[in-house]
DNA sequence: AAATAAATTTAGACACGACTAAAATAATTT
DNA sequence: AAATTATTTTAGTCGTGTCTAAATTTATTT
């Protein structure tokens, strides 16, 4: 009666359910519009995936209300993005792709690690916890780290404060903050935060940086232990 | 008038103009069914993509005749094979992947190997000439490097040889070879042929091993220098 | 050389995953 | 509350790459 065959999912069901999981942690709702939008394909394409991801059982859908991923789904988001982000950290660390580069890598990649690789790339890492924007990896078991943080733009100035995660969505942001030297586990100081939605002033390895609201929405730090 | 734009190929194309390099390589002619079978898929879909594949201009067909690669095809083909042999001896080197597994693996990577990447693994290789089976790299620029070499069952013991390749197509046989210390590279004395297609004796490491003809139909061998 | 066998191609179908245009439902204005 | 707007779904189409069954061509026997 085991219920054992891992079936080899397409890659185009590993990119939605993929999606699902990151729109369902940053908005709460996942509507069709916000997957069409993620996934780049038209809003009737979505509803077409949806109907068959909700047949299989990974997601479940209610008419116009929006989709929420099943206990199998979610199982297979974070996966799939284990993957992704032991890729791109293995990209960096072995090759030394420039983190700018790693996540367009990686999104082909995800779809091809094998299990046995994976766990090869985890051990050469060291059983790493974050990927190379800070961005924590779903352990073996399926379970996601919990960490505590918050945005750049909430932080009151003046606060010394520890980079954790900076979002890869943009790789123009990413060579931006490389070239100041901010990464994950950098640690700075909030000088100040201009008002009337101005930008934020830090203030690392002896340098003054203005970073504008918009990127710093992007930027995941937490209050320094010290 | 600049004629690029690599526009990307789907992985069906790349498995059939590789598949189509490889057996023009070891059969001289390709035909339906040698690709409907090394492809695992029907004549009847040969026939269907070797029409759409001869309108691209990768292959020339002529009806009921087989088929053959244009300048074209030929290059995508090499382009395709450098990816996956460039592949199989990083997971071999890098990760430690033996090399009964790397084929398999390599299957899947070599559609998603960026150019970038490609580069970098050549490098971290050391620029390398050949994989973990002794097939030759394709290089850089679509030229495959020639060799000398011929089957074992055609060598006249005794006689000191080589190891130069050893055909991947069976995981199996890699295992018992790689058991015996067999490898490329390796240099083995050819004791005895025996007649009516008896296996070959060879000794290496000062042990004595017998090898069935159709095993050693598979492993390319040279005359040793000394 | 005619008959049989084997290989190849044609014809028609199907699953997948995308699309556009139009219809249905939900959300927002006025 | 009715009208307008935005979102979502339905209906129908398309390209890709596969399939089976039947027809055609080539190769092999006898």
């Amino acid at each position: 009666m085991e219920e054992r065959e891992e079936k080899a999912l397409s890659q185009s069901i590993e990119d939605y359910l993929k999606a699902v999981y990151e729109i369902e942690t940053s908005e709460g709702k996942v509507s069709t519009s916000a997957l069409s939008e993620k996934l780049g394909v038209s809003p009737a394409s979505v509803t077409n995936m949806v109907k068959k991801l909700s047949e299989r059982n990974l997601i479940a859908h209610r008419r116009y209300q929006g989709v929420a991923l099943t206990t199998a789904g979610k199982k297979i988001a974070l996966e799939v993005i284990r993957h992704h982000r032991l890729v791109e950290l293995y990209l960096k660390e072995a090759l030394g792709v420039p983190w700018d580069k790693v996540h367009q890598e990686a999104e082909k990649w995800e779809h091809v690690l094998s299990e046995d690789l994976e766990d090869r790339m985890d051990e050469f890492l060291g059983y790493p916890v974050a990927d190379p924007h800070g961005s924590p990896i779903p352990r073996r078991d399926g379970t996601m780290p919990v960490r505590d943080c918050s945005s750049l733009v909430e932080m009151e100035p003046p606060v010394q404060v520890k980079v954790v995660e900076v979002s890869d969505h943009d790789p123009e942001l990413l060579r931006y903050l490389g070239g100041m030297g901010l990464y994950p586990e950098t640690e700075m100081t909030v000088v100040s935060r201009e008002p009337f939605k101005g930008p934020i002033v830090v203030e690392l390895t002896g340098k003054e940086y203005s970073i504008g609201r918009n990127a710093a929405e992007y930027i995941m730090v937490q209050k320094a232990a010290n």
